[in-house]
DNA sequence: GTCTATATCACGATAGAC
DNA sequence: GTCTATCGTGATATAGAC
């Protein structure tokens, strides 16, 4: 069962998507020429015009590439037993998965690139997957404070918290890609776990009011 | 005093600088064209290449162009008199002042953009931005852990917790400009605000061993 | 320092045979 | 579905007069 080349099963179109979303996240949009992708793929640049009618077409195909498995991942863990607590902990370890390994949080800076020129791809990530996965975090928080283990806390607020850690750190990653010390820099494991004690420490114990207190 | 053309002194390069600054922004590297950046100052793209070896060396005077005042402005909270958790509170309003609002600030997914094909870029843009403003943080911090207002917290961990939020919501900003309710999807105000009082609450009540207990 | 004019080239996309 | 061949465009950059 050891493939090192992937089996599209005839579905070139596939094979298309999974290569021009690397060479995307490698060289950028503009970086990316139709003359490459067609190289790397192994068919001359004109066939590629039959599988997406432009590149535009074909980035806004790739983007979507993900959603399904970085979404019913954390679906799992809500669907899963356990406390709260062990749920979102667990939630952040995969979004901190997905975010920084996977090409759907990878994605970021490349949507940012193309929102100006092209900006049903922005709309369409952020119903297709930001919303998402909000609601799906939501949940699990929602679930807590049902059972008194967490205080409420607001929604943006509880994003921008959980989040805007992750998304920066993977930014960063790719951003200083080139670093030798790339990890003593940005360590994922130390930043993760640091992150989910102190967000699972606000959830247990800062009251909204109480926090006022401390201005 | 009220020049709405701003007054160059002669200094076309610097003219150049600002107005490619803002270009870039809105278009991105790519999308930035000579031909119509020569256009928005008024002068043949052909003399620009008197000013500018190339496009990558233009880019590369534009990343720095504000680092400057963006950390002035901190070290200026420093040197102020105050407790530390209130210069924490006026740096962190810096912070998303300039992230957000100035062009030091808005470049990151530009800079991630250009990395790979111009890596000197990433590299300066972190010595001369992004460590300095940590060690402008870390000053802060360590004047209320030596005075007893905060607990100690990993640098790295603590610049996760500040600074992410912080560069996401800059992100996002840029990524879904288009929406006509991104001050609502995205509220600078409501979630600076309570950024800086769930991390001031942490400084001042968590302690490393204290977060463990609640694994 | 700015101009006109141009070199050179890579790009996205198309036409039409097989 | 893939190919060869090519179109038309717009890009960065240069040459050389003023």
């Amino acid at each position: 069962m050891l493939d090192v080349e992937k089996n599209y099963a005839g579905s070139r179109r596939d094979e298309i998507i999974d290569v021009a979303t690397e060479m995307f996240l490698e060289h950028g949009f503009a970086g990316t020429s139709m003359a490459k992708l067609a190289e790397a793929i192994g068919i001359k640049k004109a066939s590629f015009y039959h599988h997406f009618a432009s590149k535009d077409d074909l980035f806004a195909a790739c983007v979507p590439h993900g959603y399904g498995d970085a979404l019913s991942r954390v679906q799992d863990v809500i669907a899963s037993k356990g406390d709260p607590e062990t749920k979102l902990r667990q939630a952040i370890d995969i979004l901190y998965d997905t975010t920084i390994s996977s090409p759907v949080g990878r994605m970021s800076h490349l949507i940012a690139e193309v929102s100006r020129t092209f900006p049903g791809v922005a709309r369409a990530f952020h119903e297709g997957y930001v919303a998402k996965q909000r609601d799906l975090i939501s949940e699990i928080v929602r679930e807590g404070v049902a059972s008194g283990t967490f205080k409420q806390m607001e929604e943006r607020l509880l994003m921008h918290m959980l989040m805007g850690p992750i998304v920066t750190l993977s930014l960063s990653r790719e951003m200083f890609i080139q670093f030798d010390d790339l990890d003593s820099h940005f360590p994922i494991e130390v930043l993760r776990d640091g992150h989910k004690d102190l967000l699972a420490f606000i959830l247990t114990h800062v009251q909204k009011d109480k926090v006022d207190e401390f201005r």
